[in-house]
DNA sequence: AGCCTTTCGCTACGCGTCGTAGCGTAACTG
DNA sequence: CAGTTACGCTACGACGCGTAGCGAAAGGCT
């Protein structure tokens, strides 16, 4: 009898421990294939009506193949868009505000992206019952991105514009780091995809004014 | 030759206009064990392995008297989980910031309750490719829930803790309002479903401060 | 009452996707 | 060379979808 190795649905970005091991090694050139196909796919189609099938036809790849690295839909989509994200930086552009601006600018061109916007809220809404997805998009999308938020906090602490916390007070400066970035991720994905109105530059200054000084300072404009 | 009615889909809302007509009435009582029976099977299933057949049999009804009344999936749960998001009041707290903090902790303790997050977020994903279902979605859901910004700033109006907006500011006013809206709505659906990270008293405040006050004002407690 | 209209429950169907098993072949290691 | 692993391909059972067709039920209209 041989021993049963049970290495099915291993992720790919194992890639590199893999090396040197026994058999055939996995086809990287599958992977970006399968990868690409799979926002090709997003786009034309969108979440709801993509299939596995119709993925592993565009890669030019047998449907076993995709099965024998990722476990379904799920977990494939966040692998094919979490690229996506990492495009997003953060130039130096004087001031707070207008770091501000930018980086909300970068995310909802982003969100005009129809693999983007179909695959994020897609995925999320199944995490909800899915804890090992959930898991996996948090380390491989959201916690990535949280570097855009220290370092433009970093930045305004150099600028003077925001004060440098104490050193005993490292815990409250993470606790507001969480809550600038939820406010900024969420606020422009309920712009954009729940009111599902325009991320313009009229609405960037506003919510860049109300995030800087608040609903007293900027009331109205 | 019968003149080809092609009646199907209507949604069932419209039943008062329905009144008066030839032919058997529908079912209210249908109705309601339908919605009903697609929130308990979002509970135990959640959205991905929801069926329809699933719902009519729990529902006591046949699979196509649901295709009668709802094109599919989706504009059924929005139907089903419209009526939990009205269930949001504000209740006056003495100020602002307890009026938010309030309504904060209402929205937060509904997206714990799986029917509601699983169904808003795969309906949100679904509706970036199909624009009848975005507008089903405002309507029935988010649109409705504004009532709790405007009632929020009239009341802090009347407090004296925000100013009252010029005539000629109508529309800089209307604009803030759907920024707030977004900022409240998007940044708790992003701290609980996508960051995964409870909402409780200590954020609620963190949250109210800067929104308050703004990130020099809240900077670090 | 009788007729018309609409809805209802039920059955059955074709279609597509899922996820897996089995096989022979290809690629790489020792 | 043998051993091990990945690949392409085919086929399969299972399941959900959305619809068609039927007879029966429940109302309005004359």
């Amino acid at each position: 009898m041989v021993a049963v190795m049970c290495r099915r649905h291993t992720p790919p970005p194992s890639a590199a421990a893999r090396a040197g091991r026994p058999g055939r090694p996995r086809s990287a050139a599958a992977d970006t294939a399968i990868l690409e196909a799979t926002r090709a796919a997003l786009v034309e189609l969108g979440w709801s009506k993509l299939s596995m099938g119709d993925v592993a036809a565009r890669a030019g790849v047998a449907k076993t193949t995709l099965y024998r690295r990722w476990a379904g839909k799920n977990e494939l989509v966040v692998d094919a868009v979490a690229v996506l994200f990492d495009e997003l930086e953060l130039p130096d552009r004087g001031s707070l505000a207008a770091d501000v601006e930018g980086v909300v600018r970068q995310f909802a061109a982003l969100l005009e992206r129809p693999e983007a916007k179909t695959a994020l809220m897609a995925v999320v809404a199944e995490s909800t019952r899915d804890e090992p997805l959930r898991e996996r998009i948090r380390a491989s999308i959201v916690d990535r991105q949280k570097r855009l938020v220290l370092e433009g906090r970093a930045r305004a602490q150099a600028r003077g514009e925001l004060p440098v916390p104490a050193d005993d007070r490292a815990d409250a400066a993470g606790a507001a780091d969480d809550l600038v970035f939820d406010v900024i991720a969420g606020t422009v994905v309920h712009r954009a995809l729940v009111s599902g109105q325009p991320v313009d530059g009229e609405w960037v200054r506003r919510f860049t004014a109300l995030l800087l000084g608040g609903l007293g300072a900027a009331a109205y404009d």
